[in-house]
DNA sequence: TCACGTCAAGCAGAT
DNA sequence: ATCTGCTTGACGTGA
Protein backbone atom coordinates (compact mmCIF):
# COMPACT_ATOMS: atom_id res chain seq x y z
CA UNK A 1 0.00 0.00 0.00
CA UNK A 2 0.82 3.36 -1.43
CA UNK A 3 -0.59 6.77 -0.05
CA UNK A 4 -1.03 9.84 -2.43
CA UNK A 5 -2.60 12.91 -3.28
CA UNK A 6 -3.47 14.55 -6.94
CA UNK A 7 -1.56 16.93 -8.93
CA UNK A 8 -0.75 19.63 -6.76
CA UNK A 9 0.65 20.44 -3.22
CA UNK A 10 0.42 23.71 -1.51
CA UNK A 11 3.22 23.16 1.27
CA UNK A 12 6.33 24.00 -1.77
CA UNK A 13 4.79 27.46 -3.65
CA UNK A 14 4.96 25.69 -6.75
CA UNK A 15 2.26 23.44 -8.66
CA UNK A 16 3.31 22.55 -11.87
CA UNK A 17 -0.29 22.66 -13.55
CA UNK A 18 0.48 26.17 -14.75
CA UNK A 19 -0.95 26.86 -18.67
CA UNK A 20 -1.67 29.67 -20.28
CA UNK A 21 -4.63 31.18 -22.76
CA UNK A 22 -4.75 29.55 -26.25
CA UNK A 23 -4.75 33.30 -27.61
CA UNK A 24 -1.72 33.69 -26.34
CA UNK A 25 -0.21 30.14 -27.62
CA UNK A 26 3.46 30.51 -28.66
CA UNK A 27 6.29 28.05 -29.26
CA UNK A 28 8.05 30.08 -26.67
CA UNK A 29 5.38 30.31 -24.33
CA UNK A 30 5.46 26.69 -24.23
CA UNK A 31 8.43 25.95 -23.71
CA UNK A 32 8.70 28.04 -20.85
CA UNK A 33 5.63 26.83 -19.01
CA UNK A 34 6.29 23.19 -19.52
CA UNK A 35 9.94 23.99 -18.08
CA UNK A 36 8.34 25.61 -14.96
CA UNK A 37 5.73 22.55 -14.48
CA UNK A 38 8.63 19.88 -15.20
CA UNK A 39 10.58 21.79 -12.25
CA UNK A 40 7.56 22.05 -10.10
CA UNK A 41 7.35 18.59 -11.20
CA UNK A 42 10.38 17.42 -9.35
CA UNK A 43 10.31 19.01 -6.48
CA UNK A 44 6.97 17.58 -5.53
CA UNK A 45 8.18 14.30 -6.31
CA UNK A 46 11.19 14.74 -3.97
CA UNK A 47 8.48 16.17 -1.38
CA UNK A 48 6.76 13.25 -1.75
CA UNK A 49 9.76 10.69 -1.40
CA UNK A 50 10.91 12.61 1.59
CA UNK A 51 7.53 12.09 3.28
CA UNK A 52 6.90 8.95 2.39
CA UNK A 53 3.96 9.64 0.28
CA UNK A 54 4.87 7.44 -2.69
CA UNK A 55 2.08 7.38 -4.66
CA UNK A 56 1.21 10.43 -7.18
CA UNK A 57 -1.30 11.82 -9.51
CA UNK A 58 0.70 13.90 -12.31
CA UNK A 59 -1.52 16.86 -13.94
CA UNK A 60 -3.17 16.73 -17.10
CA UNK A 61 -1.91 20.05 -17.67
CA UNK A 62 1.71 19.36 -17.53
CA UNK A 63 1.99 20.38 -21.26
CA UNK A 64 -0.61 22.77 -22.12
CA UNK A 65 -2.56 22.46 -25.14
CA UNK A 66 -0.33 18.84 -26.00
CA UNK A 67 -3.14 17.52 -28.12
CA UNK A 68 -4.80 20.94 -29.95
CA UNK A 69 -4.10 21.04 -32.98
CA UNK A 70 -2.48 24.15 -32.77
CA UNK A 71 0.60 22.52 -30.75
CA UNK A 72 3.04 21.72 -33.35
CA UNK A 73 5.73 21.74 -31.48
CA UNK A 74 7.80 18.01 -30.97
CA UNK A 75 7.59 18.53 -26.82
CA UNK A 76 8.41 14.70 -26.29
CA UNK A 77 11.65 15.20 -27.91
CA UNK A 78 12.59 18.92 -26.55
CA UNK A 79 12.13 17.75 -22.97
CA UNK A 80 13.21 14.30 -23.49
CA UNK A 81 16.21 14.67 -21.25
CA UNK A 82 14.06 16.37 -18.37
CA UNK A 83 11.17 14.10 -18.53
CA UNK A 84 13.82 10.62 -18.53
CA UNK A 85 14.89 12.04 -15.67
CA UNK A 86 11.36 12.19 -14.10
CA UNK A 87 11.32 9.10 -14.58
CA UNK A 88 14.14 7.67 -13.69
CA UNK A 89 13.67 9.52 -10.07
CA UNK A 90 10.14 7.85 -9.92
CA UNK A 91 11.31 4.62 -10.75
CA UNK A 92 14.61 4.58 -8.27
CA UNK A 93 11.83 5.10 -5.57
CA UNK A 94 9.73 2.61 -6.75
CA UNK A 95 6.93 5.28 -6.62
CA UNK A 96 3.38 4.79 -8.14
CA UNK A 97 2.11 6.72 -10.58
CA UNK A 98 -1.09 7.65 -12.14
CA UNK A 99 -3.27 10.15 -14.54
CA UNK A 100 -6.37 11.15 -14.51
CA UNK A 101 -7.96 13.12 -18.07
CA UNK A 102 -10.25 15.92 -17.13
CA UNK A 103 -14.13 15.71 -17.66
CA UNK A 104 -13.90 16.39 -21.81
CA UNK A 105 -12.15 13.23 -22.50
CA UNK A 106 -15.51 11.22 -23.27
CA UNK A 107 -14.80 7.73 -25.14
CA UNK A 108 -18.46 7.13 -25.30
CA UNK A 109 -19.58 10.00 -26.99
CA UNK A 110 -22.05 10.20 -29.57
CA UNK A 111 -20.22 13.02 -31.40
CA UNK A 112 -17.05 11.18 -33.51
CA UNK A 113 -15.14 14.42 -32.98
CA UNK A 114 -15.25 14.43 -29.12
CA UNK A 115 -14.20 10.58 -29.50
CA UNK A 116 -11.59 11.54 -31.41
CA UNK A 117 -10.16 14.60 -29.36
CA UNK A 118 -10.73 12.61 -26.40
CA UNK A 119 -8.00 9.47 -28.00
CA UNK A 120 -5.85 12.40 -29.19
CA UNK A 121 -5.98 13.78 -25.23
CA UNK A 122 -5.10 10.18 -24.23
CA UNK A 123 -2.33 9.58 -26.58
CA UNK A 124 -0.67 12.54 -24.56
CA UNK A 125 -1.14 11.10 -21.45
CA UNK A 126 -0.01 7.58 -22.18
CA UNK A 127 2.67 9.44 -24.36
CA UNK A 128 3.73 11.22 -20.32
CA UNK A 129 4.13 7.68 -18.97
CA UNK A 130 6.00 5.99 -21.54
CA UNK A 131 8.77 8.84 -22.01
CA UNK A 132 9.27 8.27 -18.82
CA UNK A 133 9.84 4.62 -18.79
CA UNK A 134 7.56 3.87 -16.62
CA UNK A 135 6.11 0.40 -16.25
CA UNK A 136 2.28 -1.21 -17.04
CA UNK A 137 1.14 -0.17 -13.20
CA UNK A 138 1.50 3.95 -13.91
CA UNK A 139 -2.19 4.02 -15.45
CA UNK A 140 -4.51 6.39 -16.93
CA UNK A 141 -8.17 6.90 -14.94
CA UNK A 142 -11.31 8.00 -16.64
CA UNK A 143 -14.69 7.50 -16.29
CA UNK A 144 -17.41 5.40 -18.48
CA UNK A 145 -18.64 8.39 -20.00
CA UNK A 146 -22.20 9.89 -20.48
CA UNK A 147 -25.44 7.43 -20.71
CA UNK A 148 -27.35 9.40 -22.99
CA UNK A 149 -30.85 8.07 -22.28
CA UNK A 150 -29.23 4.52 -22.31
CA UNK A 151 -26.45 3.03 -20.37
CA UNK A 152 -26.12 -0.36 -21.76
CA UNK A 153 -25.73 0.97 -24.92
CA UNK A 154 -23.21 3.56 -23.89
CA UNK A 155 -21.38 1.02 -22.21
CA UNK A 156 -21.23 -1.09 -25.32
CA UNK A 157 -20.53 2.10 -27.31
CA UNK A 158 -17.00 2.37 -24.95
CA UNK A 159 -16.13 -0.97 -25.30
CA UNK A 160 -16.60 -1.07 -29.52
CA UNK A 161 -14.15 2.45 -28.93
CA UNK A 162 -11.68 0.59 -26.56
CA UNK A 163 -11.36 -1.75 -29.38
CA UNK A 164 -9.96 0.02 -31.67
CA UNK A 165 -7.54 2.06 -28.97
CA UNK A 166 -3.75 2.08 -29.70
CA UNK A 167 -1.70 -0.93 -27.44
CA UNK A 168 -0.32 2.41 -26.01
CA UNK A 169 -3.56 3.43 -24.49
CA UNK A 170 -4.92 0.21 -23.84
CA UNK A 171 -1.43 -0.36 -21.22
CA UNK A 172 -2.43 2.01 -18.91
CA UNK A 173 -6.47 2.82 -19.24
CA UNK A 174 -8.08 1.94 -16.16
CA UNK A 175 -11.65 2.31 -15.80
CA UNK A 176 -13.18 4.43 -12.24
CA UNK A 177 -17.02 4.36 -10.87
CA UNK A 178 -18.61 7.91 -10.59
CA UNK A 179 -21.19 9.18 -8.77
CA UNK A 180 -23.70 9.76 -10.82
CA UNK A 181 -24.08 7.69 -13.61
CA UNK A 182 -22.06 4.28 -13.99
CA UNK A 183 -21.71 2.58 -10.80
CA UNK A 184 -18.84 -0.19 -9.63
CA UNK A 185 -21.46 -2.68 -10.75
CA UNK A 186 -21.59 -0.59 -14.33
CA UNK A 187 -18.33 -0.66 -14.46
CA UNK A 188 -18.04 -4.67 -13.34
CA UNK A 189 -20.34 -4.78 -16.65
CA UNK A 190 -18.07 -2.96 -18.74
CA UNK A 191 -14.59 -5.27 -17.48
CA UNK A 192 -16.40 -8.33 -18.33
CA UNK A 193 -16.62 -7.01 -22.11
CA UNK A 194 -13.34 -5.36 -22.14
CA UNK A 195 -11.09 -6.26 -19.10
CA UNK A 196 -10.25 -3.56 -18.54
CA UNK A 197 -9.07 -3.05 -15.00
CA UNK A 198 -11.17 -1.10 -12.73
CA UNK A 199 -9.91 1.42 -10.11
CA UNK A 200 -12.34 1.65 -7.23
CA UNK A 201 -13.45 5.11 -5.93
CA UNK A 202 -15.13 4.35 -2.27
CA UNK A 203 -16.54 7.82 -1.92
CA UNK A 204 -18.51 7.84 -5.88
CA UNK A 205 -19.26 3.93 -4.33
CA UNK A 206 -20.96 5.23 -1.37
CA UNK A 207 -22.53 7.97 -3.36
CA UNK A 208 -23.93 5.62 -5.70
CA UNK A 209 -24.13 1.86 -5.21
CA UNK A 210 -26.12 -0.98 -5.92
CA UNK A 211 -26.29 -1.92 -1.83
CA UNK A 212 -23.06 -4.25 -2.50
CA UNK A 213 -20.63 -4.15 0.85
CA UNK A 214 -17.34 -2.31 -0.10
CA UNK A 215 -15.44 -6.02 0.78
CA UNK A 216 -17.48 -7.15 -2.08
CA UNK A 217 -15.93 -4.55 -4.28
CA UNK A 218 -12.76 -4.63 -3.37
CA UNK A 219 -12.73 -8.51 -4.24
CA UNK A 220 -14.12 -8.02 -7.55
CA UNK A 221 -12.09 -5.15 -8.12
CA UNK A 222 -9.14 -7.23 -7.23
CA UNK A 223 -9.92 -9.83 -9.89
CA UNK A 224 -9.74 -6.94 -13.16
CA UNK A 225 -6.07 -6.43 -12.67
CA UNK A 226 -3.09 -8.62 -13.97
CA UNK A 227 0.24 -8.96 -12.26
CA UNK A 228 1.42 -6.32 -14.40
CA UNK A 229 -1.05 -4.03 -14.03
CA UNK A 230 0.20 -4.11 -9.85
CA UNK A 231 -1.87 -4.01 -7.12
CA UNK A 232 -5.04 -2.54 -7.22
CA UNK A 233 -5.71 1.45 -7.16
CA UNK A 234 -8.18 3.44 -5.12
CA UNK A 235 -9.37 6.91 -4.60
CA UNK A 236 -10.89 8.13 -0.90
CA UNK A 237 -12.52 11.29 -0.09
CA UNK A 238 -14.89 11.53 2.10
CA UNK A 239 -18.23 13.80 1.97
CA UNK A 240 -18.10 17.58 2.77
CA UNK A 241 -20.55 18.23 5.63
CA UNK A 242 -23.44 20.26 4.69
CA UNK A 243 -22.91 20.40 1.01
CA UNK A 244 -24.76 18.22 -1.61
CA UNK A 245 -23.69 14.24 -1.65
CA UNK A 246 -20.50 14.28 -3.57
CA UNK A 247 -19.21 17.38 -2.36
CA UNK A 248 -15.61 16.47 -1.33
CA UNK A 249 -13.94 17.34 2.02
CA UNK A 250 -11.65 20.13 2.64
CA UNK A 251 -9.56 17.93 5.09
CA UNK A 252 -9.74 13.74 5.34
CA UNK A 253 -11.87 12.79 8.00
CA UNK A 254 -9.37 10.36 10.42
CA UNK A 255 -11.90 8.14 11.73
CA UNK A 256 -13.15 7.09 8.84
CA UNK A 257 -9.72 6.77 7.01
CA UNK A 258 -8.60 4.70 10.36
CA UNK A 259 -11.62 2.72 10.09
CA UNK A 260 -11.64 2.10 6.38
CA UNK A 261 -8.17 0.77 6.70
CA UNK A 262 -9.35 -1.44 9.11
CA UNK A 263 -12.38 -3.03 7.25
CA UNK A 264 -10.50 -3.52 4.14
CA UNK A 265 -8.07 -5.73 5.40
CA UNK A 266 -7.05 -7.91 3.67
CA UNK A 267 -7.19 -6.50 0.80
CA UNK A 268 -4.02 -4.54 -0.81
CA UNK A 269 -3.76 -1.60 -2.88
CA UNK A 270 -2.72 1.64 -3.10
CA UNK A 271 -5.15 5.02 -2.14
CA UNK A 272 -5.12 8.20 -4.05
CA UNK A 273 -6.56 10.62 -1.26
CA UNK A 274 -8.94 12.74 -3.75
CA UNK A 275 -8.93 15.89 -0.67
CA UNK A 276 -9.03 19.26 -1.28
CA UNK A 277 -5.84 20.59 1.01
CA UNK A 278 -3.90 17.42 -0.88
CA UNK A 279 -0.90 16.77 0.87
CA UNK A 280 -1.99 18.40 4.49
CA UNK A 281 -4.43 15.50 4.50
CA UNK A 282 -1.73 12.71 2.96
CA UNK A 283 0.88 13.76 5.65
CA UNK A 284 -2.24 12.77 8.62
CA UNK A 285 -3.10 9.37 6.54
CA UNK A 286 0.40 8.47 6.30
CA UNK A 287 0.87 8.89 10.59
CA UNK A 288 -2.33 6.88 10.75
CA UNK A 289 -0.92 3.84 7.93
CA UNK A 290 2.30 3.90 9.45
CA UNK A 291 0.39 1.52 11.98
CA UNK A 292 -0.45 -0.65 9.24
CA UNK A 293 1.55 -3.66 8.10
CA UNK A 294 0.69 -2.86 4.28
CA UNK A 295 2.23 0.31 3.91
CA UNK A 296 5.44 0.21 1.63
CA UNK A 297 8.06 2.79 3.32
CA UNK A 298 10.48 4.62 1.63
CA UNK A 299 13.50 2.85 3.67
CA UNK A 300 12.47 -0.14 3.38
CA UNK A 301 12.72 -0.29 -0.23
CA UNK A 302 16.40 1.51 -0.18
CA UNK A 303 17.72 -0.74 2.29
C1' DT B 1 -0.99 46.64 -8.58
C1' DC B 2 -5.44 45.04 -8.59
C1' DA B 3 -10.30 43.93 -10.09
C1' DC B 4 -12.83 40.99 -12.50
C1' DG B 5 -14.47 38.74 -16.86
C1' DT B 6 -13.39 34.79 -18.87
C1' DC B 7 -11.04 30.49 -19.95
C1' DA B 8 -10.00 24.15 -25.31
C1' DA B 9 -12.77 20.67 -24.44
C1' DG B 10 -18.70 17.28 -22.22
C1' DC B 11 -22.25 15.91 -19.83
C1' DA B 12 -26.00 15.59 -16.34
C1' DG B 13 -28.87 17.49 -13.02
C1' DA B 14 -30.63 21.41 -10.57
C1' DT B 15 -32.61 25.89 -10.87
C1' DA C 1 -32.30 28.55 -20.91
C1' DT C 2 -28.71 28.93 -17.76
C1' DC C 3 -25.75 27.49 -14.13
C1' DT C 4 -22.80 24.26 -11.49
C1' DG C 5 -19.64 20.57 -10.59
C1' DC C 6 -16.06 17.66 -11.92
C1' DT C 7 -9.60 16.70 -9.33
C1' DT C 8 -8.68 22.88 -9.11
C1' DG C 9 -8.59 28.77 -9.77
C1' DA C 10 -5.82 31.47 -12.37
C1' DC C 11 -4.88 34.08 -16.84
C1' DG C 12 -4.65 38.41 -18.72
C1' DT C 13 -6.81 42.75 -20.06
C1' DG C 14 -7.86 47.24 -18.63
C1' DA C 15 -7.60 50.83 -15.44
Amino acid sequence: MKIGYPCINWTIGCKGDRTFRLKSYSEERLIETVENNLNCLINMLNFNIKNNLLFFRITSDLVPFASHPICKFDWQNHFKNKIQEIGKLINKNNMRISMHPDQFIVLNSKTPDVVERSIAELYYHAEVLDLMKLDKTAKIQLHAGGAYGNKKESLERFADNYNKLDEKIKNRLVIENDDKIYSFKDCLFLHEKIKVPLLFDLFHHRVLNNKESVEDCLEKQRKTWEKEDGIPLLDYSSQKVGFRPGSHAESIDLKDFEKFLNDSKPYDFDIMLEIKDKESSALKAINIAEKDKRLVKISEQNG
